[in-house]
RNA sequence: GCCGACGUAGCUCAGCUGGUAGAGCACUUCACUCGUAAUGAAGGGGUCCGGGGUUCGAGUCCCCGCGUCGGCUCCA
């Protein structure tokens, strides 16, 4: 048999020959290194024989710790197994379920007897225990077995969840035999592949321990998930462990009180109380969405926050949404706080009577929304209970959505730049718990589709994601620890104008129903403040600084001075204030940098004689003295271009 | 909502096996008047998340709530 190298070169092997016969006929180090090989991009034990190709040569790669995903994938696999063996011996009766390698490291998630549970206190024992298994240099060997005496297997030892795992592979794919893996006396239900043995594990650490439901399913038992990692060295670890500390150190949930923007309280969870300086930020990035939504024909409106639960069951809301939202009642009569905008946007539009020549309708609203989160869901200002929408409904006719959906991308896209925050697109199609007819749901997902393929843009599918009125174009992006958060949205409806009975009057003087979208770009101005402080790891630009310029001075002698320099900076439309402590300048310097205040205005005797001020930057240090006169041009150039700097 | 952990001064945390609370920073006052990341000294400040219980005695042990954190489900 002939295989094709990565440098392009045939090898040459016995018909038979495994991937350790590869690697070994290629050279002895190799053969030492070799974790796996890589047949035709799929990656398969050293020890399988390797398949000769149909139409020419396989390509063959030897995977080796230098392999990177490929490689850190199978002793992150491997080391799931030797933490199931471990934990296996440590309690008896325990349960496996699954344990694969994930982005990071791997997981296993077991169910305990009763009344045993598992805590990150029982690690260190755990991973001794792991230690064992890696230092004793376990071989991995793969055992292909019917499925049948598989299933007779894990039946006899209890292993409930592995027996339906075997039954579900028979029942949908049908398949005549599995594959199990033992490593000493463990033996797994396992597709594989896994290193030779378990001595490839150079460095490992279990991290967490969380609740998971068995197979995704809230409706399924809770079992017992442990997170670990695992790296070719420790050093590997290490820094990877350090990384993940710094990056906590840009949560947004630990920057937000440091630079006094908001808190949060007990009395009210899921809710920030936005402070002063957070007010400002937050109100900039308002002014930011009005000012571009103006300048694409948006119209700013204000609608009512509690409605009539009739106008919730118009919308559906009543009847899919409920659960999440905070109903009150008066008089007699049930309300609802708005969980979304969008049922109060489209009773407005019915309020009047459009004409074609009108629509696009466009309407804006940075609306207040309130939504009964699950206490476990709420996450800083990431997820939160009371928050705010960028959000705007589109009323247009069948012949606009192309247009108006690249528009809403276009902006999109323009938003993202002030920021310099890449995002990732997502369509989601129609949802299993979903209203309307089968028909308008088509012509939503391919008006979307199309809208996305104009634009050329990568994107994702997730089957049944969509809303429960229609598909969605989502924009995702991530955290400082690497978590994906939904930001922005464009959906397309056809549902809640024919529910709303919305119309305009066509050419032809008769009433047609017009299409809507809803879209959000920033999302909610929460989330978004809270991925843009972990972005900018909390440095805002100076035209979303809450405090865009501090005066230091030298001494108390300099005050006047100082004071003179920030009146005349908060005339021109600055925020800017004087640090009036008789503490020494170095002090100062180091209590605005650590407020991460874009500029520092140092003055003294020199500055103060010849109107001048002593520029430092932010991280930057020293940068200079200018006249105030140009200091102040700067700054307003940098604001009113959104200056990223 | 579910699983696990945690909850001590404004913040970060210490407080061993139960014996009636402590540090640093911040804050206030005083002295110093200072040139690019911490001047010094003194002082004020705590229902130890809330409620029950065990005990002569609970920040510490047990139970129940609430909140937060890490996940799961769900979501902007």
């Amino acid at each position: 048999m002939e295989l094709e190298l990565p440098d392009g070169n045939i090898l040459a092997l016995p018909d038979g020959a495994t991937g350790a016969d590869a690697a070994a006929a290629i050279g002895p180090g190799l053969a030492r290194a070799a974790l796996a090989v890589k047949v035709d991009g799929e990656v398969q034990d050293l020890a399988r024989p390797l398949p000769s190709g149909n139409q020419g040569p396989p390509k063959l790669e030897i995977i080796t710790e230098r392999s990177g995903q490929d490689a850190l994938g199978l002793i992150r696999h491997d080391a799931a197994h030797v933490l199931a063996a471990a934990v296996m011996e440590l309690y008896p009766g325990v349960k496996i379920s699954i344990g694969p390698p994930i982005e990071n490291g791997f997981y296993y998630d077991f169910a305990f007897p009763e009344g045993v549970s598992l805590s990150e206190a029982d690690f260190e024992r755990i991973e001794a225990k792991m230690r064992e298994h890696i230092a004793a240099d376990e071989p991995f060997t793969r055992e292909d077995v019917p499925a049948q005496d598989a299933l007779d297997r894990f039946r006899r030892e209890g292993q409930d969840y592995k027996v339906e795992l075997i039954e579900d592979l028979v029942r949908d794919q049908a398949v005549p035999t599995v594959s199990l893996y033992t490593n000493n006396g463990f033996t797994d239900l396992c597709r594989g592949p896994h290193a030779p043995s378990t001595k490839r594990i150079k460095a490992f650490k279990l991290q967490s321990v969380a609740g998971a439901y068995w197979r995704g399913d809230s409706s399924k038992p809770m079992l017992t998930r442990v997170y670990g990692t695992a790296f070719f060295s420790e050093k590997d670890l290490q820094e990877y462990l350090a990384r993940l500390e710094q990056a906590r150190a840009r949560d947004h949930r630990r920057l937000g009180p440091q630079l006094g923007l908001f808190t949060f309280s007990e009395v009210s969870p899921g809710a920030a109380f936005w402070l002063p300086a957070g007010t400002e930020v937050f109100n900039s990035l308002v002014a930011l969405s009005r000012e571009m939504g103006r300048e694409r024909g948006y119209v700013e409106v204000k609608t009512p926050q509690i409605y009539d639960s009739s106008l919730w069951r118009t919308s559906g809301h009543w009847q899919k949404y409920r659960e999440n939202m905070f109903v009150t009642e008066y008089e007699g009569r049930q309300m609802a706080v708005k969980p979304m905008n969008c049922p109060g946007h489209c009773h407005l539009y019915s309020l009047q009577r459009h004409s074609y020549r009108e629509l696009p309708v466009r309407y804006w609203e940075p609306g207040l929304l309130h939504r009964r989160e699950p206490s476990g869901t709420l996450h800083g200002l990431l997820r939160v209970r009371h928050f705010a929408q960028d959000d705007s409904h589109i009323f247009c006719t069948e012949d606009q959505i192309q247009d108006e959906v690249s528009g809403v991308l276009e902006f999109a896209f323009a938003t993202y730049e002030v920021f310099g925050i890449d995002v990732k697109l997502e369509l989601s199609t129609r949802p299993e718990d979903r209203i309307g007819a089968e028909e308008l749901w088509d012509k939503s997902e391919t008006a979307l589709l199309q809208a996305l393929d104009a634009h050329g843009l990568p994107y994702k599918i997730s089957e049944g994601e969509g809303a429960f009125y229609g598909p969605k174009i989502d924009l995702h992006m991530t955290d400082s620890l690497g978590r994906s958060w939904q930001l922005g949205t464009c959906q397309l409806d056809y549902n809640f104008p024919e529910r709303f009975e919305l119309t305009y009057t066509g050419p032809d003087n008769a009433e047609h129903r017009p299409v809507m979208i809803h879209r959000a770009l920033m999302g909610s101005y929460e989330r978004f403040i809270g991925i843009l402080l972990e972005h900018l790891n909390g440095e805002l630009p100076p035209w979303l600084a809450p405090v865009q310029a501090i005066v230091l001075p030298i001494a108390d002698r300099h005050l006047d001075y100082a004071g003179a320099v920030r009146d005349r900076l908060w005339a021109e439309g600055g925020r800017v204030e004087v640090d009036e402590r008789t503490e020494s300048v170095g002090r100062k310097i180091r209590d605005a940098e650590l407020r991460k205040i874009p500029y520092m205005l140092v003055v003294g005797d020199r500055e103060q004689e010849g109107g001048q001020v002593s520029v430092r930057e932010h991280r930057r240090g020293d940068v200079g003295s200018v006249a105030l006169d140009e200091f102040i041009g700067r700054l307003s150039e940098q604001v009113k271009t959104r200056a990223r700097i």
